[in-house]
DNA sequence: TTGATATAATTTGACATTAAATCATATCAC
DNA sequence: GTGATATGATTTAATGTCAAATTATATCAA
């Protein structure tokens, strides 16, 4: 029989598992930015970049879904790094297009790899059926607010 | 036909899943903190002496997965709104103990519940089964590393 | 007892994060 | 054109975060 404490305590359950999952999955995974020494909200900035290449720093706050602020501070100390450039719009001075530098590229390109390796190697506790029920289900929890 | 590369793209396909999908839960979860205006960790160190009892700074930090640097100054905000106060063991004077005060307390009671209630909200998209699945599947990949 | 070691908490320095205010530039209505 | 409004970036203030160094206290070994 089914009361409103059983629903409860698994809704509080299942929800401390996908936090836990969530949590031991991207620590092992961000490993791989310890040794390069990035952050991760840096390596968002330069996979955003490396992926879609250049782009303002709007759209790379709304990317890694952070705020403009933000954004402001963490390219800084990419730039600082040496890792992207800042170039100001001609059109429109409001704009400020970020564009990876060469030391940028090969940094994040060997990176992002070693992340994407880390993130096969993780998955693999779970069978490829497994993983697309998994995928599934979490679309179907993430979809509900909109 | 599988092949490696079906096999990357699965794996990293389900990753961004469960990470958006545990982004996006948490997100709404912690609505219900910004009324009350406590941090994601001035809740979980309220919520640790709410259902421990007085702990220690150090065993704090343990419970949130937080360093006791951090700890030291979480406390110190929480202790300036009244909702906490330190005590200094005198047995061992290493040790400080965290009470919540009555403020604390009550304010912890009604949030608690409010953040109870909005879990239990975002699971209601999941039927009971899927969610026993979900909670199976991300055991088994939090499991992974240890 | 004294010295080495261990442990709890704090401090410091660097970076991240947001919200809110501000600055610079652009655009739209008139 | 001028003024109102909108938009991108920056700054500021408050908090959080870690790692590493430091302080205070305790314990163990000789």
């Amino acid at each position: 029989m089914k009361t409103p404490n059983d629903s409860t305590y698994r809704a509080l359950n299942t929800y401390t598992k996908l936090m836990r999952a969530a949590e031991s999955v991207t620590g092992r995974v961000h490993r791989a930015l310890s040794a390069p020494k990035l952050t991760i909200s840096q390596f968002g900035v330069l996979e955003a970049l490396y992926h879609k290449g250049p782009l303002c720093q709007k759209d790379i706050a709304a990317k890694i879904l952070k705020s403009t602020g933000n954004i402001t501070l963490v390219i800084d100390n990419l730039e600082k790094q040496g890792l992207v450039r800042r170039e100001r719009d001609s059109e429109d001075r409001r704009y400020i297009t970020i564009h990876l530098t060469d030391a940028g590229a090969a940094l994040i390109a060997k990176v992002f790899a070693d992340v994407e390796a880390s993130i096969v190697a993780e998955m693999d506790s779970l069978t490829d059926s497994e993983q697309e029920l998994l995928g599934h289900l979490c679309k179907k929890l993430g979809l509900k607010g909109g």
